[in-house]
DNA sequence: TTAGCATGTAAAGTTTTCTATACATAATAT
DNA sequence: ATATTATGTATAGAAAACTTTACATGCTAA
C-alpha cells in the first residue's frame, strides 16, 4: 500500500468533550495509551475498527474524525 | 483489542458498478487481488486508509461501505 | 518539597494486515 | 479440447498496528 495522509481531529474532540483525557479515550475504546498517543500525533492510522470506535465516542461518523488526503501523481513533466 | 465485526458491501457494489472484478478494484485502490479476497470475504478487515480508498472508489462514505457491529457484554450473570 | 496527573518518547515484542506465489475450480469462448 | 477469465484457498514472509514497560517533562496540589 503506498503512502498517504490521513489526519485526525481526536484532541479537539477530547477537549470538547468534557476534557477527556488520552487515557479515558483509551479507555472507552479498549487500546492502551500509547495508542492513542501515536494516533493522535500521526505516527501511523488505526484499523478500520478503531476508528469505529473512536468515531462512536463522540457519536460522529469516521469522516468527521479522520480525514484522508488524496496524493495525486504528478503527471506533468516539466516545462 | 477486542474482537469485533466489520461487514461490508463491496462484492454488491462492484456488481452494481460496471461488474468491476476485484482485480480492478485492487489496481483502483492499489493493493492485490489477494486483499481484495481477503476483505470482501471477511477475513480480516482493512486499515483504514484502505477503506477510504474503496469508499472513494465507489463515491461513498466509509460507513456506507463498511458496518462496525458493536459486541455488547454480557452484564447477565444467569438465573 | 514531594506527590500525583497528563502528556511525550522510546524500544522490544506480539498480532493483524498485506504481499507474493502458487495451485484449484467453474464458466465462457475458440 | 484447450485457452482465458474470475474467483477461492493456502502458505511464507514483510510491513503496519498495537502492547508492554519504562522513563522524562511540565503542571497543579498538599
Amino acid at each position: 500500500m503506498a503512502k498517504s495522509h490521513i489526519s485526525n481531529n481526536i484532541r479537539i474532540l477530547r477537549f470538547n468533550h468534557n476534557e477527556m483525557t488520552q487515557q479515558q479515550l483509551a479507555d472507552l475504546v479498549g487500546v492502551t495509551r500509547q495508542t492513542v498517543v501515536a494516533i493522535e500525533k500521526g505516527k501511523y492510522s488505526p484499523s478500520l475498527e478503531l476508528a469505529f470506535r473512536i468515531a462512536r465516542v463522540f457519536k460522529l461518523q469516521v469522516e468527521d474524525v479522520f480525514t484522508y488526503e488524496e496524493e495525486h501523481e504528478e503527471l506533468q513533466a516539466g516545462s
